[in-house]
DNA sequence: TCTGGGGTCCTAGGACCC
DNA sequence: TCTGGGGTCCTAGGACCC
């Protein structure tokens, strides 16, 4: 059977989830701040239009901002995340198998799908929207590339009301030539570059390049994307989910750090926080990397060190992991520097139930390590996130970062549900 | 004053083995 | 003087994604 993806993105997502929840929002320019208000990482159409860049530094763009009253917010996870499982759990009803791609996208396989693919795509569109409140554009095209390139033009042209389909359309070529390079899922800012320079500058170009010059400059990759720009499915559908073989938690400080004590305790919260995700994948991990930076962006001195720190027994317990960090630090740390950044990173991830018992045949604690975590995850699921922690990640936090401008966690505690006035 | 935080895959080259 | 040929594993670096 000829396959045919649907991708669905939803439009500016962090920005919609913020007006999903105020409604003096709705048709305003709409901001989302990175972490540490640093970057705008999201914008709504009007805040686009009236000049906002993304992935710009928000200092830089405070004068646009205030000119134009731009609302802004900083980066509430929580509440994206729960709106994004509300817009998958919707978006699962309209195909067989889907593939959730990223926070605020999914692929659908619509193989076999009798009709009108452009109507189906517009009453998933409207559901979801009906449902979360949330607005999306639909591609849908015979492979995920095209899939992509469909929901660009869905997003870009008005008149295609968020879904355009881009199978069996005999202008394929004129469309693709309205597609810089760059635009093409797959092509960064190298690539396109690098094609520019070979006088590609567009998606038909790029399709109708030899197989060979493709594969001698961009790898096997770079064919691949090619392979389907011209309609034959080469990515499939990846409809499991896969345990992480990286897991990272990392943060910028809101202030400059130069105690060892302050590095120490964010350094735990890190190694807890990667904890917690190992625990959620049902996995250990036997490497516990750690960094620390300086600030590259300001003059003075720079330092920034790496360490990699080996436990004896895979783990998911997080003082196994905040003791590891700690070994990690003691090796980089270097007293005279202000430090901006550190995080951990665990690798060497297996899952949980292959744990083995050591030389002796005991599980080094594993199951008692085990409740203890369970309880501790019980309450923080129920309580709101660190309601328990260990005292190494500090009570006071002066380091922690910056969120002058965050919302409510509407959807995921008790307390901070929104009431409705009579 | 203020510049995010995660991930994945591929390739080339070196070490090492038989 | 002649100076093999494969294989595997690991790592660093480069590219990409959101």
């Amino acid at each position: 059977m000829r396959p045919i993806f649907a991708l669905v993105d939803c439009n500016s997502f962090y920005a919609s989830c913020e007006q999903v929840f105020d409604p003096r929002m709705r048709d305003r320019p709409v901001i989302v701040l990175s972490n540490n208000d640093g970057c705008v990482i999201a914008r709504t159409a009007e805040a686009k239009a009236v000049g906002i860049k993304m992935a710009e530094p928000f200092f830089e763009q405070e004068e646009l901002i205030l000119k134009h009253d731009v609302q802004v917010f900083s980066a509430n996870f929580t509440l994206y995340g729960d709106m994004s499982n509300r817009v998958m759990e919707t978006l699962r009803q309209f195909a067989p198998r889907m593939e959730v791609y990223s926070i605020d996208e999914a692929f659908l396989d619509l193989a076999g799908f009798r009709g009108d693919l452009a109507e189906y795509g517009r009453k998933i569109r409207s559901t979801v929207r009906r449902w979360t409140g949330i607005p999306v554009s639909i591609g849908i095209g015979p492979s995920k590339t095209l899939a992509k390139v469909a929901n660009r033009i869905a997003k870009r042209d008005a008149e295609q009301r968020g879904v355009f389909d881009i199978t069996d359309r005999p202008d394929a070529g004129e469309l693709l030539d309205r597609i810089e390079v760059g635009d093409i899922w797959g092509i960064g800012r190298r690539y396109a570059k690098l094609l520019n320079r070979h006088g590609i500058y567009n998606a038909r170009q790029l399709r109708d390049a030899p197989d060979k010059f493709v594969r001698q400059h961009m790898t096997v990759m770079g064919l691949r994307t090619v392979t389907e720009l011209r309609g034959e499915p080469c990515i499939r559908l990846d409809d499991v989910t896969h345990d992480k073989k990286n897991l990272m938690s990392s943060r910028s400080f809101g202030r400059p750090v130069r105690e060892r004590a302050d590095l120490e305790q964010a350094v735990a919260e890190y190694a807890s926080l990667a904890s917690e995700k190992l625990r959620r994948q049902q996995s250990l991990a036997s490497l516990v990397h750690v960094f620390v930076e300086t600030d590259s962006f300001r003059d003075g001195p720079q330092y920034r060190n790496f360490a990699t720190v080996g436990m004896a027994m895979p783990s998911s317990y997080t003082p196994d992991l905040i003791r590891a960090a700690h070994q990690g630090l003691d090796r980089i740390f270097r007293p005279g520097f202000d430090y901006k950044k550190a995080g951990v990173m665990v690798s060497e991830v297996v899952p949980a139930a292959t744990v083995q018992l050591d030389a002796f045949g005991r599980d080094g604690g594993v199951t008692v390590k085990r409740s203890v975590m369970r309880a501790m995850d019980a309450v923080n699921a129920r309580m709101g996130r660190n309601k328990v922690f260990y005292a190494a990640q500090g009570t006071d936090k002066t380091w922690g970062m910056r969120q002058k401008r965050l919302s409510k966690r509407f959807t995921t505690d008790w307390d901070q549900i929104p009431t409705v006035k009579a």
